[in-house]
RNA sequence: CGGGAAGUAGCGCAGGCCGGUAGCGCAUCUGCUUUGGGAGCAGAGGGUCGCAGGUUCGAAUCCUGUCUUCCCGACCA
């Protein structure tokens, strides 16, 4: 276990690439901005997993799979979707390899195995889910159809990121199909819904809510909304959205319903989605210089119990009681790992833990023994106390929830003291790279003056907020008129 | 995809200019002593120097190509 010391107010970039390697989450893989999720790592992932797909069933979906090529031609049909994505699609060109004649042991690719058509790897399914759509739907009573699916997929990105940006990731991709459009927007908002309350609530990662500019859009929506949440480097990341995507695949995939009056109607869709781009979030956010800090709901284990001892016969009286409050806890819903390696001093087992978020460390000794009492360590404030052994059943899962709370609020306290608005662009540059945060600013509505920031300060518009400020003002650069403000900050 | 840097033991690095067959720290293994914040001592094991060519009597070192990573830029539904 490497232990590397680059602290997080030094080098941000540095600090993150380090605890994902060191923490055990990921590491980069032989193919070029592809990575391997270790074991811890997929932990957490299948933690975010399982509490989503309970709420994405509880909203009444279902989840289904759909296949990962899309002949070229499905592709190519919604316009604007195909287009917006063709720049960084994989291409299945041939079906098979055969022995290299020029060179012994080497494969090559048999040139008469071309495809007549080729296959797009997808970067995402709207494509052949809608073509598989057309045959599911005839009238109104079909509807709605409300599909999720765990899937891979694959965009080929230039410049990659464990977790925040590789070419290959895992996400969930919804996609449903409804008979009206209020209805529609209503599954848009209802999912983006699901989402902040996910990212509050589990991730204790306070979330603004709103709509993207035209510019950074969903390629073949009409609508996207999504989730923005600040990292501790006061940078953005997008942690979902959810899309509003009108009759448009409907349209480019000819899905038409009966209405119960007998007209031919064209179907509405959303789709909506999060990564494990998640996984770059939760790190972002709560993590510090000894390493991982998780939220108790998505820690894959709540409680580390720690043995002190110089002998045998102690370590047997320690183990007894620590397996009893293994089993105390386990009784209580929570995951207690007891590690009882006798190869490592307590002090290594303290640090590798914190650097793993372990949010809870309960060390037992003698002296403990003796005293009635355990020391208990949160990693969130990595402070100490003595409980005693009899209201461990209490005192812990009080602690794990308020750990959880304190996550978010110190999370939330940093994302408010680091958003301002800017009412001049003096201002509005100040903030963005000086300040290093959040600028909610007037904006003219303009594509072109959207574009001209982006070029001076690289803060993009990361989203017209739901619950927005609407005095009318002036754009922070034109001048013109707006008639309120919108959320700008430098991105992921 | 453009500019820069890097790749040598599990991890972090030295060696490279001036070619002579590889070293340090941590980790690992064995033994003893240890164990309340990253243990000590003694001994041991582990590397076709990213990969492929080339130059040379001889290449980690020089040359060419290639792969991967990091930083900056372009791109990022």
């Amino acid at each position: 276990m490497a232990f590397d010391k680059v602290k997080r107010s030094e080098n941000y970039s540095e600090w993150y690439n380090n605890l994902v390697k060191n923490a055990d989450l990921a590491e980069h893989s032989a193919v070029k901005g592809c990575m391997v999720i270790k074991p811890y790592g997929y932990a957490i992932w299948e933690k975010i997993q399982q509490q989503l797909d309970k709420m994405f069933k509880e909203t009444g979906h279902s989840n289904a799979y759909f296949p990962l090529f899309v002949p070229k031609s499905l592709f190519e049909k919604e316009e604007k979707n195909a287009e917006g994505f063709a720049k960084e699609c994989a291409v299945v060109t041939h079906y098979r390899l055969k022995a290299n004649p020029d060179k012994p042991g080497a494969l090559m690719v048999d040139p008469d195995s071309k495809l007549e058509e080729e296959l797009v790897v997808r970067p995402t399914s709207e494509a052949i889910i809608w073509n598989t759509y057309k045959n599911w739907i005839q009238s109104y009573r079909d509807l709605p159809i409300l599909v999720n699916q765990w899937a891979n997929v694959v965009r080929w990105e230039m410049r990659t990121r464990l977790f925040l940006r590789t070419a290959e990731f895992l996400w969930q991709e919804g996609h449903t199909a409804h008979a009206t459009k209020e209805e529609a927007l209503e599954e848009t908002k209802k999912m983006l819904d699901v989402y902040a309350t996910f990212a509050e609530e589990f991730m204790a990662v306070p979330v603004i809510r709103g709509v993207k500019s035209e510019n950074e859009r969903f390629a073949g929506a009409d609508d996207t909304y999504c989730i923005e949440g600040m990292m501790q480097d006061g940078k953005a990341l997008q942690m979902g959205t959810s899309h509003f995507l009108g009759q448009n695949f409907a349209k480019a995939f000819d899905v038409k319903f009966q209405t119960k009056e007998g007209k031919l109607e064209y179907v509405w869709a959303t789709s909506w989605g999060v990564s494990t781009r998640l996984m770059g979030a939760l790190i972002m956010v709560h993590s510090d210089d000894e390493g991982l800090v998780l939220p108790p709901k998505l820690a894959p284990i709540h409680v580390v119990i720690v043995p002190v001892y110089k002998n045998d016969e102690e370590f047997e009286r320690v183990s007894a009681k620590a397996l009893e409050i293994k089993k105390t806890l386990e009784t209580l819903g929570l995951s207690v790992k007891f590690d009882n390696r006798d190869t490592y001093k307590p002090g290594y087992k303290f640090a590798e833990w914190e650097l793993k978020g372990v949010p809870v460390r309960i060390a037992l000794g003698p002296r403990d023994l003796d005293n009635g009492v355990a020391e208990i360590a949160r990693r969130d404030e990595k402070t100490k106390t003595s409980v005693s052994l009899d209201s461990l059943h209490e005192y812990v899962p009080n602690l794990l929830n308020e750990i959880q709370i304190n996550l978010f609020e110190k999370a939330n306290a940093f994302q408010k003291l680091k958003t301002w608005n800017a009412n001049n662009w003096e201002e509005f540059t100040e903030i963005v790279e000086k300040r290093e945060g959040f600028a909610f600013a007037h904006w003219d509505g303009t594509a072109e003056t959207e574009e001209k920031i982006k070029e001076l300060t690289k803060a993009t518009i990361r989203c017209i907020p739901f619950d927005r400020d609407e005095t009318p003002g002036t754009d922070v650069l034109s001048g013109k008129p707006s008639i309120g403000r919108v959320l700008f900050a430098k991105a992921y």
